[in-house]
DNA sequence: CCGCTATGCTGAACCGGTTCTGCACCGAGA
DNA sequence: TCTCGGTGCAGAACCGGTTCAGCATAGCGG
């Protein structure tokens, strides 16, 4: 069954290419009852539009690109990204707008993946996470002139619109709130050091630390895998003092926290609290279960793929904050037993 | 910058379009120097085919699609499908295809994303994974004659080719070694049994536990997610006599079970041996480590993805055995206490 | 020197849409 | 009755590639 074209609709209603076209994108042009009848000779043969011919005459491509450039085996254990692309395609779907994916090594191959697209005219813009502090992608996407979003930037960069949330003052709440329990002795395991919102994070919980008198607040920087985590917990309990209560930066690291914390014969909550940042579902799993820090992320993902929608058919688009991250008390955060 | 065309390069070089068609397609009909002059000209331009109209004249869309039906909350937690997405792209990006994806809360959705692309000529085949007994999906790329490669099914189904690992043979291994190390109430928490692995495991899980004589076997179905995993691990530990091992169709579940067996202060692997089927680092995260059955989820990306190009070139591909899967002994399994 | 083939290129058609121009026809107003 | 404006449509151009037919020109053998 070859799939048809608006040229065999314009046969079969007896009526020109241009008209079949005017009736079928509903615009003036055609008669109530010329358009009528072409309507239900498309649906008859179930036409619709060839997304080839389409782009190439109106110069939109109809997609939107997301480049997501980790290894493939922190990839799969991280649940931010499947998270964040369900957000995107429920905002890309409701618009039947494409979602081009591409996974790379390293940098160099994420840039030249984005100036591909762009020349081959494959997607009309992209989103941007994992942004780092002076990204050459920023440059780019003005260079190219290329419509893209900012997850998770500062406030988004350059001239690139954001979509993000207050990192900042859901880390003090989170300090806060340990503090108030008692804590005085308080340490994070962040996540890579060049990432934007890791240093967002490590600044405002120096801040916090400084505002509430806290001197033994420190920052240890891993690559979000479980091992690192488990190695840093590893050299964080075996401090002296050590730390009363821990903030991870992902979840995959706190699990691994809690599996050390087993192995070391530390006790959750009693000896050492632990925080999640970013709830997940693995949060709920180990025993005891993880406080966390909760985003929408789905939400981030579905924000950002409108923002982006408006930005490419013309729009000027400002930033767009989402909400601030909350925080999740479960039975891994309490008073330090000292 | 605006970017450049064919007919740019054509007038740079000062001759037709076709010529430099010719020219940047290595085909024969132009001459050696006209042509290294239209490569120089080409690369000065950093020129890329406009993917919409080679797509439209050579009728291919140049990408591959993947629908991923399930929810964003099980999504993200479950590796499986991060992998099998970098696999893919692994080998797409190689071949410069995209890879359209697409998120749908359930089949009928699933249904219409491959209608919708397949008459929008947006991909030139699917990837189907999760396969169901009596899959509509088998049906529909027949009768679109859409080509597609099937990811575990028995062995492809219908027509269409598979990329499959001897799942049978597997789980055979694991009873074998259970029952070697003295195990005879062996249970198994399964996925969805509507799916095709899922039945397949079950079937060679209680022939080889006939053919081993032992007849406290049960395999109980859930949902995949950490709390079902969770549930029915607590029902299973509470029987009397409560199964020595425990064998999970995913790793989050495995996860679940030990966070149980600690909160019911059952050991592992002591009183009772756990297996994740699927391992990922998640396994090695918790305490004790995970003993867990192994596949090469990323190849499996990349393996179906290259049928799915032969497919769509012309060439009839048949059925692709992947590796079997391998069992990973590790802290989690041991000889029954009893 | 002539015809023949190969080579190297041009020009045009085509893929399936969108959009612009222009023409025929209609009813209304002078 | 003649014009005028609007409606409803046809026809063609265009988007950026690929591909085919055709036409010089060069090189070759006889």
């Amino acid at each position: 069954m070859r799939r048809a074209t608006i040229a065999d609709i314009a046969r079969a209603a007896g009526v020109s290419k241009g008209a079949v076209s005017y009736a079928l994108n509903g615009r003036p042009g055609v008669s109530e009852n010329t358009r009528r009848r072409i309507l239900a000779i498309a649906a008859e043969y179930d036409w619709h539009p060839s997304s080839a011919a389409r782009a190439l005459s109106d110069g939109r491509a109809g997609a939107l690109g997301l480049v997501v450039d980790r290894p493939a085996r922190i990839l799969g254990i991280e649940s931010f990204f499947m998270q964040l692309i369900s957000g995107i395609e429920s905002t890309l779907s409701a618009n039947s707008v494409g979602l081009l994916l591409q996974v790379t090594v390293d940098q160099s191959n994420e840039m030249e993946a984005y100036r591909r697209w762009w020349a081959q005219r494959r997607v009309d813009g992209v989103i941007l996470v994992d942004l780092r502090r002076d990204d050459p992608r920023v440059g780019l996407m003005e260079e190219l002139r290329m419509p893209a979003v900012v997850i998770g930037g500062p406030h988004g960069l350059g001239t690139l619109p954001g979509v993000w949330s207050d990192d900042a003052r859901a880390t003090t709440a989170v300090v806060e709130y340990l503090a108030a329990l008692g804590h005085r002795q308080i340490a994070r395991v962040a996540g890579l050091p060049d990432l934007w919102h890791t240093a967002l994070r490590t600044r405002a919980l120096s801040e916090a630390a400084a505002r509430l008198g806290l001197t033994d607040v420190l920052t240890v920087n891993t690559d979000y895998t479980g091992d690192e985590g488990a190695r840093a917990t590893r050299a964080l309990l075996s401090r002296r003092p050590a730390p009363t209560a821990i903030i991870y930066d992902n979840d995959v690291m706190a699990v691994a926290a809690v599996a050390v914390a087993h192995e070391m014969r530390v006790a959750i909550p009693a000896e050492v609290s632990v925080v999640a940042w970013d709830d997940s579902p693995l949060c709920q799993l180990v025993h005891p279960q993880l406080s966390a820090v909760g985003r929408d992320i789905v939400g981030y993902g579905a924000h950002a793929a409108a923002r982006l929608l408006e930005l490419v058919s013309g729009a000027t688009v400002g930033n767009f904050e989402d909400a601030v991250p909350h925080f999740i008390p479960r039975g891994s955060t309490a008073a330090p037993s000292g």
